[in-house]
RNA sequence: GCGCCCGUAGCUCAGCUGGAUAGAGCGUUGGCCUCCGGAGCCAAAGGUCGCGCGUUCGAAUCGCGCCGGGCGUACCA
């Protein structure tokens, strides 16, 4: 709605501009002025146009303030610093506009479908926090594209047939000497145990590097069905993948479909794109030289770089997983001849299933999923390189409009600060010690467990709620100490840029004061407590009924004297940019944006709350005018917050 | 070597496709509950925006060159 007026403001200036001066402006572009007190928005244009007309911007911005007449929705014109062509808007009216909007924010449906991937988690350990803000990430991205109208299918891909199982299946087999049933019977969390397992496993491997010829051969295995390997990776693979649906399940992390790298290969998805690549010459053959015997792909160098090679299929004539990996990204676009079939994995409280790739179909009602019209892939910056293999080869095979819209939705990744290491009890070398952070290693065991986190802070916040709401029941306070604790944790991966790293550190990630989840959440909770309070106060305005008080002060004009307040009025206008913060979220991938807009809500929120005692105004309108107010921030954060998958608390 | 990213307050980070006096949180210091809940609010202190050129009416933002740090660059995934 704020984008609509300002465009009739644009279309209104430019008219002018070539009635008085004849001429054709430049790109006229907003801005917002650093004070309320200059105005609404702000156009720089005039710097521009003194060159052309010789004249100084601020004799320009000077005329067209004075000759421009009235506009549609705007109160006054004004020229201001060095020529800056500043706009007051009509209060009354854009906070009833805004206020209506409010009421139903979602936009209309858009056609076509978006494909997401995010979380791939290797199925061979526990979850830890890197995995965190990929799959915080992955599904905040789904839930703007859903609120923006958009049809989207989450996909969570399975490495079930990769080294990192093999390494655990190695682990099981040669290093514990245990059978599939013995495996079966461990009764501790198993994604706990393997994630010791599994850096054992890597230590093992170095004491004796013959050792990882194992790996080779039970790899070999799994890739064939054979026993006893074979079993005990499908096992391993499927009670792991469980564990992390539980972890993001308690963030509120869904998916639709979960395919697995088995049935790739069993289905042969790799054969068809293989011969795809070579029909098309996207792959050639390398006869001479360090790869000969390999097909490779050229990728055409960046800003005057010379081309590489990238090996596609080893001179053994195994491919890589990158190749893997374009046939994956062909079948995702429909362009692959083949699919997969599906069974049901599991099912969610809300009665929606997450369905896993298999060999036959299971009946009737399977889903259709792939063939999508776009595709993100939510995969840490470090895959950059062979994210750019795959969309090349897209490109190479002639399918350069879905290579365009092929997005590698990229992020730097999460490490340790080295305080968070001495906390966990790992001994650094002081070489570690001197770096700003640590990376976060599987193979090593190094790291911090995503339930482990989680469950920290659940156990924090309990201790907030438990003195604060000591008259609720037990599971009550059980579930506020819950929500606290997803919406600080969730928070707390989306409010860094994207390609910052984040150095883990307890006190912060711990943290439910500031810039925090909890802050908004307390926001909203407090704007819950004036109305519940009113009701109890004036029995008259129950309900929807404080609304006749509403409409009432909105007939009677006296709106326009109540907006002049500046800190209110602020707070109307951060709500007001909520839809093109969001729609500037998708563009440009870079979800925090969304984050600090609802903080800085809360925080013009809390300063109203504190200036404003909304209850014991005596004057009827202004306490209607303050309740609309409230209500508008309460809906704007209770927007936003949904959409970061944060949900707030009936109390806290 | 080459490519990508980062360098802004003591610490952690914002700063939109160049725009008006560089912001927030934490921490520090000092205030604020007869009042809708203090997970809150107010105030103060704290800055050569890594360095140097250049483009521009205007640069934290764009270009080039340095310095410091990180990550990629496998017949690993």
């Amino acid at each position: 709605m704020f984008r609509n007026r300002i465009e009739l403001i644009e279309t209104r200036i430019r008219e002018f501009l070539s009635e008085y001066y004849g001429i054709e402006p430049p790109e006229l572009i907003a801005e917002t002025p650093p004070q309320v007190e200059m105005g609404d928005l702000a156009f720089p244009f005039p710097f521009q146009l003194a060159k052309v007309l010789r004249k100084s911007p601020l004799l320009i911005a000077r005329e067209i303030a004075e000759q421009i007449g009235s506009v549609d929705g705007v109160e006054r014109f004004e020229a201001a610093g060095g020529g800056f062509l500043n706009i007051f808007l009509n209060r009354e009216s854009f906070f009833k506009d805004l206020y209506e909007w409010l009421s139903d924010p979602e936009t209309p449906g858009k056609s076509g479908k978006i494909i997401v991937e995010h979380t791939n988690i290797n199925p061979n350990k526990a979850a830890h926090i890197g995995h965190l803000r990929n799959a915080v990430l992955g599904d905040t991205f789904v839930r703007l594209l859903v609120s923006s109208g958009r049809e989207v299918e989450v996909q969570n891909y399975i490495d079930n047939t990769g080294v990192q199982v093999a390494d655990v299946v190695v682990g099981f087999h040669f290093i514990r000497k245990m059978s599939l049933a013995e495996v079966a019977a461990i009764e501790e969390r198993f994604d706990y145990y393997c994630w010791d397992l599994y850096a054992q496993v890597s230590e093992w491997y170095d004491e004796d590097p013959e050792r990882k010829e194992l790996r080779q051969q039970v790899l070999h295995a799994i890739e064939e069905g054979l026993e006893p390997f074979f079993p005990l990776a499908e096992h391993i693979s499927i009670r792991i993948v469980r564990a992390h649906l539980q972890t993001m399940g308690r963030l509120g992390v869904h998916y639709d479909v979960l395919p697995r790298e088995s049935e790739i290969l069993h289905l042969k998805f790799w054969e068809e794109a293989y011969s795809l690549l070579k029909e098309r010459r996207a792959i050639e053959f390398i006869e001479e030289g360090p790869h000969a015997g390999c097909w490779v792909m050229q990728l055409p160098g960046e800003n005057g770089q010379e081309d590489e090679e990238k090996i596609i299929v080893r001179s053994n004539g195994t491919v890589t997983y990158v190749g893997k990996d374009i046939a994956y990204q062909l079948w995702k676009f429909g362009l692959l001849g083949k699919t997969f079939h599906y069974s049901v994995f599991d099912e969610y409280e809300d009665g929606s299933k997450i369905w896993i790739t298999s060999m036959d179909s299971s009946g009737e009602g399977e889903p259709r999923f792939g063939a999508g019209d776009r595709v993100y892939n939510v995969i840490d910056v470090r895959q950059s390189y062979l994210q750019r293999v795959v969309v090349q080869g897209l490109r190479s095979l002639g399918y350069s409009d879905q290579a365009d819209r092929s997005t590698h939705f990229s992020y730097e990744m999460v490490a340790l600060s080295p305080r968070c290491c001495s906390e966990l009890g790992i001994e650094l070398s002081e070489e570690d010690q001197a770096r700003p952070y640590v990376e976060v290693s599987g193979r090593k065991g190094l790291g911090v467990k995503a339930d482990d986190l989680i469950d920290k802070l659940f156990e924090n916040s309990l201790k907030e709620v438990n003195q604060r709401q000591a008259d609720l029941p037990q599971e009550a306070r059980d579930q506020i100490a819950r929500q606290i604790a997803v919406g600080a944790l969730r928070y707390f991966m989306l409010k860094y840029t994207r390609n910052s790293v984040i150095a883990f550190d307890f006190a912060e990630a711990l943290s439910f004061e500031g810039e925090t989840g909890p802050y908004l959440q307390y926001s909203i909770v407090r704007s819950s407590n004036i109305f519940r309070k009113l009701f109890e106060r004036y029995p008259e305005w129950e309900g929807d009924s404080w609304k006749t008080f509403q409409a009432r002060l909105w007939d009677s004009g006296a709106m326009a004297d109540l907006l002049t307040e500046d800190e209110v009025w602020r707070l109307v206008l951060d709500i007001a940019r909520i839809p093109d913060t969001v729609e500037q979220a998708i563009t440009s991938l870079e979800i925090s944006g969304v984050a600090r807009h609802a903080f800085t809500i809360a925080q013009q929120f809390n300063l109203f709350y504190h200036k404003h005692h909304i209850l014991s105004e005596e004057d009827e309108s202004k306490r209607a005018f303050y309740l609309s107010v409230t209500d508008t921030a309460r809906q704007g954060l209770l927007h936003l917050l949904d959409l970061l998958g944060i949900e707030v608390p009936e109390r806290m």
